[in-house]
Formats: C-alpha cells, structure tokens, sequence
RNA sequence: GGGCGAUUAGCUCAGUUGGCUAGAGCAGUUCGUUUACACCGAAAAGGUCGGGGGUUCAAGUCCCUCAUCGCCCACCA
C-alpha cells in the first residue's frame, strides 16, 4: 500500500469527527436490530436523561462517556448491544429555569394559563432538546437515536399514569393532609431529598410564656401557639400536669395554653420547654396529630402572615420577625437573646429559596413495602454496587423510608391521573363525567425518571422488554438515593425484576485545584468546547483516565492536551506502519510467518489487550485506558518500533523484515481494536486504510 | 449527633484480590531536529506513600490509634 497523504500532517479531529459520526449513524449499528452476525446476548445501557433544560457539562461528557466505552466494547464482542438515549422534561428545575427566562423578560407566569405556559415551556424545552442531542453526538456517542424517549411523549404519559392509577388501587398510594416543605417563591411543594440545610447565625430567643421560658428562632410563627410541651421527667416542671391549662399574656393579649408533657421536648436544649406551630413544623405536626390538637395557619401560601398575626397580618413573615420581637420587648416578654445561635435553614436545593412547612392535601406513595422490597432484592444479590460503601449510604437510607410525596404544584410535568368532585377522589386517565375536576398537580420528576428503564424499553409490552433488566446503571453518586432507589422500586414492583445489575457511580467533575464547578465561579469546562479545541478522542481520554468509580475527579486542559497528544502519537504510530507496509500483501507466501521474538510481542500485546478486556468488565476503564496509553506510547512506539527500525529498512534479512512487516500488521490492528471504545473517532479513521482484505466498520469489528 | 471517605513526586491525581525497582499529566533540569511523531526523542532529577503501633516471608495496599481535610445523612424547638 502506499502512504495516504492524510497521514503527512498531524492529526485534526475536527477534520474528521463530524464525518465519521455521521457515517456510523448511516451504518444503522447504533441500532442493535442491525448489528451483524448471530448475537443472542444483549447488552444494554440507558441513557440517564439528561435534563432538557440546558447544555452539557462536564459532568454529563463523563457520564456518557464511560458508557459509551462499554458500549462499544460489548458490541465488538458481539453482544446485541444497545445505548438507548432520552431526556428528561425535569418538571420543578426547568420550570425554575424557564421562569428566570421569563423575568429577565419581564414577564411572569402569573397570568399565564395553565395550557399557554405548558406550551412556551414545551417550545423551550424542545429548542434545548435539539442542542442537548447535538451535543451529546459531538461526544461520539454510539447511542441508538431511533429509540430515543422523551419523558412527556404521549405513549410515556400515558404508561406513567398507568402506574400511579396501578399503585392506587394496590393500596400503595394515598392523599392526605401532611407537613409538607412548601416553596413559596415557586408556589410548589418539595421531597425530603429536594430540600438541603444551611446553617445560618439566627438569634435564638428566650420568651416568658406564662410561668414558662420558651425558646425559639422564629417569633414570627407563634402567634396561636396554645401548646407547651416539656419533657414527663423534666424535674423543673414536675410540678404542673400534663394538660394542664394556663392563661398566658402573649404577643396579641391573653390567651389560654395547655401543657403537654412528651418525650420529645429535649430537656437539654434551652429552658426544656416548647411551645409549637403545627401547621409550619413538622415535628410539631406530629405532635399535634398524637394529641389531636388544631391546625391553624399563621403564614399563608406567599410567606405573608395571616390575620391571626393582628397588626403584622400581611407582612413577609421573616420582615415581622424584628417588629414582633420589639413588641414582646415593650410588654417586658422577652427573657433574654443569644445572638451566637447557629440554626440550620433549611432550603430548596435548587433555588435556594427558604422552605416553609405548611399543611397540605398531597399525594403519597407508602414506602415501607417498597424499600424492604429493595432490601431484599440487594440482599438476594440481584443488584450489586461496584463501589462497596455506596452500599452501606444506599442501605441505611432504604432502612428508614419516609412516604414519597409525588405532587408538585407546577404545570410543566404529567398530571396526576386524580379527579374530584365535592369532595370525592375518583383516579383515571379520563375524566370520569360531569362536575369533575382533575387535580391540577403534577408528579414529583422522579415518579417517570424511576420509571425510566421501564418506559424506554417499552413496558408492559414493548419487544424491547428483551434488553430488561439491563446490565449496568452508570450514574452521578448524587443520584444514589434521589434515582437510583426509585429506579429499582418501580421495577421490583411493576416487573418483579431488578432495572439494572450493576450500580456504578463516577464521582463529580472537578475544576484543576478541586474545586466544583459553577457558573459562578467561572470554572466551568465544557464537554463541546474540549472536544472542538482538543478533539473528542483526547477529553474522552481525559474523562477517564485516572477516574476511579465513587470519587470525584479534578479535570484540567492540560490532561486533554495531554491526550490529545497521544491521539497524535497513534496517528504517527499508523504513519510509520503504513509507510513500511509499501509491499506488503496478503497473497505473499510468508505472511504469517513471524519470528519467535516478533512472536513475544504479539503475544505481549494480547496480554495487554486481555487485561484491558478485564478492567473494561469489571468496571475499572481508569485502569484500562490508562494500560492502553502506557502500552501504546511506551511499549509499542517506544520500544517496539525503535527495535523494527532496521529490519524494515532492510538492514537485516528479508525474513526478518517480512516477520516485522506482519508482527506490526497484528499489533496494530489490536491496538485499533483495543483502543476504539476508548477513541472511537482517530482509531476508525486509521481504519480506513488498514490494508485488510475483508473487514467491517471498526464499530462493529470483532474486539479479538 | 450519626455515617462515609481522603491524606502517595513542587501541583492535580492513579495504584483492582497485600508481591512495587511506587506510576501518569502538568511544572522544572540537561542534551538532541540521523525521515513515524517538536502535538517529538534521549538522559537524569524528584517520594522514609500524614504521625505512631500491630498482623505477615512480604504492607502504599489489611487491623488499631492519633492528627488534619472533605462529603453525606438527621424532626438541633
């Protein structure tokens, strides 16, 4: 063969990226139904859906691309291999998002309909959707586009709803009055796991109650609290009794109280005595509902104090805090201030916005069934963790299920299949006559995201069922607990099988110094702009290599560089073998003749080769891509070819040349192999030319 | 308050079941453009693997302990 020119100048990906995805698209082979050959194992991975409210991240470009490494690496193995891509409609963020949008417009969906802001979200959403699938095939990701889902396509909905209505009448689902964390700016309810703390300096105060000393943060919410509560063996107190009644001069003039005497008044803390606020708290919600005591709402839906507030009726409950205090100073309540009380606020995880308990009819799904199911399946060994102590979070967590609440507030998701009239609940996708009206809530994201490997295989029927469980769950360690477990529940629950059998977490994407990325702080890196500086070749690489599952890992453009100097390297590797291959030709009697040393190489590789192969199975591709690099540059190119030099220029024997001539034909090709999953774009690329007689795309050739 | 993890070259990090003469990138030293590659090569330099103790023929790797840092969970009025 003779030298192609292209091999003259070093290697530039966005030469040739954008063509090889293309012609891997038109090859049909993302789609296992096209694959070649009898494969009767399948492999399969879903594509975790990435929110369909924005770009990539550097996150996302590890994300898929560690999947997409086992993806090509089971499909040259010739398993009926299958990526399955989708996105999310990421019901409260992208509201959020879109919302921002919309006020740096200066509009607001207050005044929207329901039906006319589900559309602009829609319209926004689908524009983002497009960019995010551009971006996802720039990162030479091998995923089967024609089974690409979106969470609110109409057959999803519908299946979605299927559930929800299936749980219902299983008994697994109920509505009911409970504390929720209310977000009051975005008017939408939130899980447990939505919200996070932060600790705040607050004041804490200490209020004459009666003949009691209260303490508290928050003034602002005690004006109808009628209830202390001490603890039973709280000598201090022993002398009142348990509901027992008092006249206390509080904030708005006399009211009567009653003591409770219960375990959770924490003797320790302050005085040892409470009084509490079941419609804004939860653990006096609890309470109240062990004693049956009223509810009554002190902070309405905007934050705003209610007319129970008397004078501070209609202002921002956190503003009257200071005025309220003042006042209980003038009527000399006031015991004592500890300005050094640290508190822990807690807040909505994505906006940052203070959540405020309130009382409220929502959905619940009971989860005490449901994660013993899930404990069982994980002690029966049916899903295992590839990194052990994530085990150990997962567990304690499913050990202590608290019931999901799966309303949200918000338009943009999919309606709950609830209807109701005069006060009745009647559950079903079509409205069941006339006076009824359906519930204007949507459900919680992860109610169709847990239902995710379901959904894109096509459940309950779909033939696509074939790929379920799949084999591996490829995930942030954040989602440990807000998808993972779900995933598993709804599967158990609805198939009696396990999603997934093995969990594996990347870490977080780091900034150089370790830092996390933000947009605030600058330190971003995006995936797209890597790959068209470096090529997608060199940040896959980069994403990999000294990436251990379950830690976080710092990234730099100097670890791309690196790596794009070592597609640099395998590109000059292919030059000099080609340039020595001018008469090489199959039908030469000796080819396959190969000397015992040029033989030792060989099989030196297959070793490398095989151990790559391990690491790639049991889940350490940042041990095989990083053997991958070290063989390539350091044996092959390093060694190996210094050591042919002679021979191929002929400086020895014919022999000997013939034998370097196919000792390099053999390495090289394995090295191609070896090296695609990792650097799909430049090893196709040199594939072109590998002066093979019969030969496939390198996609879908055989790894050995 | 409970749980988990980290501490390895100047910097950022790998090191799978104990077998290591402890590796990679970047930074830095010296030399070299003789046709694969200057997006390069050669040669060197850099580490008592956080401290202390233990198990073992053998410990960066396992156990105990201390110190520092980080993350997660929790109904801290």
């Amino acid at each position: 063969m003779n030298l192609p020119d292209k091999y003259l100048s070093p290697y530039d990906p966005t030469a040739y990226e954008k063509d090889l995805y293309t012609m891997w698209e038109e090859s049909g082979f993302f789609n296992p139904d096209n694959l070649p050959g009898d494969r009767d194992e399948t492999f399969c991975i879903i594509m975790p859906p990435p929110n369909a409210n924005g770009r990539l991240h550097a996150g996302h470009g590890t994300d898929m691309t560690l999947k997409d490494i086992m993806t090509r690496y089971h499909r040259m193995r010739g398993k009926k291999a299958l990526f399955l891509p989708g996105s999310d409609h990421a019901g409260f963020e992208t509201q959020g998002v879109f919302e921002k949008k919309l006020q740096k417009e200066g509009r607001s969906r207050f005044g929207m309909g329901r039906e006319e802001l589900y559309n602009e979200i829609y319209n926004f959403v689908m524009e983002n959707k497009g960019f995010m699938e551009d971006d996802v095939k720039r990162l030479g990701v091998s995923c089967d586009w024609s089974r690409n889902t979106f969470t609110l396509q109409p057959d999803v909905v519908s299946r979605v709803q299927d559930t929800f209505i299936k749980m219902y009448e299983d008994g697994m689902i109920y509505r009911g009055k409970r504390s929720i964390h209310w977000n009051p700016k975005f008017q939408t309810s939130l899980s447990d796991i939505e919200t996070k703390f932060e600790d705040r300096k607050t004041p804490f105060y200490y209020f004459q109650y009666g003949p009691f000393v209260i303490g508290t943060v928050r003034p602002e919410t005690k004006f109808a609290d009628k209830y202390i509560v001490v603890h039973p063996d709280d000598e201090r107190y022993a002398e009142y009794d348990h509901m027992q009644e008092f006249e206390v001069e509080w904030i708005n003039g006399p009211i009567k109280a009653t003591l409770i005497k219960d375990e959770v008044a924490d003797m320790e803390k302050g005085s040892g005595a409470m009084t509490i606020t079941p419609w804004h708290s939860q653990v006096d919600f609890d309470l109240a509902q062990k004693y049956d005591l009223p509810l009554e709402q002190i902070i309405d839906w905007d934050g705003k104090l209610l007319p129970v507030a008397g004078e501070f009726a209609g202002t921002k409950a956190h503003v009257a805090r200071e005025a309220i205090v003042e006042k209980l100073q003038e009527k000399g309540l006031v015991v004592e201030v500890d300005n050094d009380y640290t508190n822990a606020v807690r807040l909505c995880e994505r906006t940052g916005v203070v959540v405020e308990p309130q009382i409220k009819d929502q959905w619940f799904i009971k989860m005490d069934k449901l994660a013993a199911m899930t404990l069982e399946s994980l002690d029966k060994g049916e899903y295992k963790f590839v990194t052990e102590r994530y085990e150990k979070i997962f567990r304690h967590w499913m050990e202590n299920p608290i019931d999901w609440n799966i309303s949200r507030q918000i338009v943009w998701g999919i309606q709950i299949p609830a209807w109701f009239k005069d006060g009745e609940i009647k559950v079903s996708k079509e409205n069941p006559g006339e006076g009824w009206s359906q519930d204007p809530d949507t459900f919680d994201t992860w109610f169709s995201s847990g239902q995710w490997p379901l959904m894109t295989l096509g459940y309950p029927e779909g033939s696509d069922m074939e790929f379920y469980p799949t084999d591996v769950m490829e995930t942030g360690a954040d989602l440990v607990f807000k998808w993972v477990p779900r995933m598993i529940m709804f599967g158990l629950y609805l198939t009696g099988e396990v999603p997934f059998r093995d969990i594996y977490f990347h870490g977080m994407v780091l900034d150089s110094k370790g830092v996390k990325m933000s947009k605030s702080k600058g330190n971003v890196l995006s995936p797209i702009d890597l790959a068209e500086e470096f090529g997608t070749d060199a940040m896959r690489m980069a994403f990999v290599v000294a990436n251990p599952p379950g830690s976080d890992m710092p990234l730099s453009t100097d670890k791309v560089r690196a790596y794009k100097k070592f597609a640099n390297k395998l590109w000059n590797i292919a030059r000099f073998v080609y340039s020595s291959f001018e008469d090489f030709s199959y039908d030469h009697e000796d080819f396959g003749n190969m000397n015992a040393e040029d033989q030792l190489r060989v099989e030196k590789f297959n070793d490398v080769r095989d151990d790559i192969a391990k690491d790639i199975e049991q889940y350490r591709p940042h041990l095989a891509a990083e053997k991958l690099y070290h063989y390539v540059w350091h044996e092959f190119a390093d060694n190996v070819l210094e050591a042919s030099k002679n021979a191929l220029a002929g400086e020895t024997s014919e022999d000997d040349r013939l034998s370097k001539q196919f000792m390099l034909y053999q390495i090289l090709e394995g090295i191609l192999k070896t090296a695609h999953p990792f650097m799909p774009f430049i090893t196709e690329e040199i594939w072109k030319d590998f002066p093979n007689k019969e030969k496939n795309l390198l996609i879908v050739e055989s790894w050995n």
